[in-house]
RNA sequence: GUGGCCGUAGCUCAGCUGGUAGAGCAUCGGAUUGUGGCUCCGAUGGUCGCGGGUUCAAUCCCCGUCGGUCACCCCA
């Protein structure tokens, strides 16, 4: 390519491609879901050291083994842009004994993830994430809680066809019971199973559950169920997980070959998948669960309780009906090109600023060019109001008004162009959208 | 990372069994010498993704490469 592009899977968001608009209102969406629920923002570095995502998200994930960006900067520390945002946000609350000042800790997080694997729809090497954590507080109301605010604002962003699937792993005891138990399961049929199925054998053999190569499914067959391994506590727990999400009135199914690639997971894990098949394969639009061990993993002295999601803004973007922004009420100041041009564009440009004080979004044409290009460019830029100012109006202190949706021009004075406008736009508001 | 499909104007695409390119939209100008949308007229705009090969001749066939896309893998 002899032109300069983007790193590959790497986008660029464009004014005039209607994307930004539909970005800043999911966004709003969830600080607003967050705000409701009682979360505050957490903003951490988009780089960390390497060794954070190697003991939080697990050495042997595939994130981790072969996705990860990773660099020596000029001191030749190793570090790594962040695959995803939970293993930074507890770092920051370690590190700033967040949990020393307050005895549960909710936190929100919006920002660019990275990972290097062949894109796809809905899958990129940048991509955003807005996501929630709770530290602190071992309940499984929080659980509910979590998934329930994922629900809601997603059904906030208009979507109406996606599935909660809900699991749990249980914790270590559970995990290794399990573990024995698949093996036992799996290594009759060893030679069955697909090339990819027969190492996960040895290392984390929860994963041929969710494989979906058809040479795996006959040996899954009467596998044993990890909810039958789950202890007695990991039982209670999730029991009632599930009641409090049916007291909440959030629809769910649970599906014990839910298992996710992300090694801190312990109990609870859960997804939000899209079922309009507006994503392809890509239709996870939200994963989480409990991580009561990373806190310790990750250094923690005592042991802390957490839980949290998160979620790709790109795939909630492809499958959300976010509708259009109405038009704001916009007025542009036009340079008849007829008289002096110094002292007309100064004109212009004062009125402006006269305006932009006011509060009113104001568009300048500088260009001085010809009357139809700029009443033109001030239609495709849906001013709701041109004001032209010229020779005429300049000696006489007044502006000429014109109403784009009538048509309808008239000569105002300056001293009562504030009160015109306001007119103007009252009546727009009142013809406009809601 | 593996496999399939696709890369032609800013955008969406057409281009026959190989003879060096077109449309619509967009942009700019004019019809309307200080007035938008609709209509009409005109203009600008392309190393046909890039590199190599076959051929008298390649947008077209072959190989490679880069990018996109779909599936797998994995995951948000």
């Amino acid at each position: 390519m002899a032109t300069l592009q983007a790193v590959t899977g790497m986008n660029d968001l464009l004014p005039g491609d209607g994307q930004g608009a539909r970005w800043q209102r999911l966004e709003a969406a969830f600080r607003e879901s967050c705000r409701r629920y009682g979360f505050a923002e957490v903003r951490t570095p988009l780089c960390e050291y390497v060794e954070l995502f190697q003991r939080g998200v697990g050495e042997t994930t595939d994130i981790v083994e072969k996705e990860m960006y990773t660099f020596e900067d000029r001191g030749g520390r190793r570090l790594a842009l962040r695959p995803e945002g939970t293993a930074s946000a507890v770092r920051a609350a370690l590190e700033h004994s967040v949990l020393a000042r307050e005895p549960v800790t909710r936190w929100f997080y919006v920002g660019p993830m990275y990972r290097a694997e062949r894109p796809a729809k809905g899958r990129y090497r940048e991509f955003f994430q807005v996501g929630v954590e709770v530290y602190g507080d071992g309940s499984p109301a929080v659980d509910a809680e979590v998934i329930d605010l994922a629900a809601s604002f997603f059904r906030d962003l208009g979507l109406t066809q996606f599935k909660v699937r809900l699991n749990s792993i249980g914790g270590a005891e559970t995990r290794a019971r399990y573990r024995d138990a698949l093996v036992a399961h799996f290594a009759p049929h060893r030679d069955a199973l697909s090339p990819e199925s027969q190492a996960r054998l040895d290392r984390n053999p929860l994963r041929i559950l969710d494989s979906k190569d058809p040479r795996d499914h006959g040996p899954r067959e009467g596998a044993p169920s990890i909810l039958d391994a789950l202890t007695d506590d990991d039982r209670a727990h999730f029991e009632r997980v599930q009641a409090f999400l049916t007291a909440l009135g959030v629809p769910f199914v649970v599906d014990p070959t839910l298992v996710r690639g992300l090694d801190y997971y312990t109990r609870t894990v859960f997804e939000i998948v899209d079922t309009s098949g507006a994503l392809g394969a890509q239709d996870t639009l939200c994963g989480g669960g409990r991580y009561d061990q990373l806190f310790t993993e990750l250094g923690s002295a005592a042991p802390v309780p957490a839980f949290g999601f998160g979620a790709g803004i790109e795939r909630l973007l492809l499958s959300a009906p976010i509708p259009e922004t109405p038009k704001p009420f916009r007025v542009a100041v036009v340079a008849a090109a007829k008289a002096d041009e110094s002292a007309t564009l100064a004109g212009v440009l004062g009125l402006a600023r006269e305006l932009r004080a006011a509060g009113i979004e104001t568009l300048v044409d500088t260009r001085f060019a010809s009357m139809k290009s700029q009443m033109r460019r001030a239609n495709d830029l849906a001013a709701t109001v041109v004001l032209v100012l010229g020779g005429n109006e300049l000696a006489s202190s007044t502006v000429s008004m014109k109403i784009m949706a009538t048509g309808e021009q008239r000569s105002v004075t300056r001293a009562a162009l504030g009160d015109e406008l306001a007119q103007v736009q009252r009546a727009a508001a009142a013809n406009g959208a809601p």
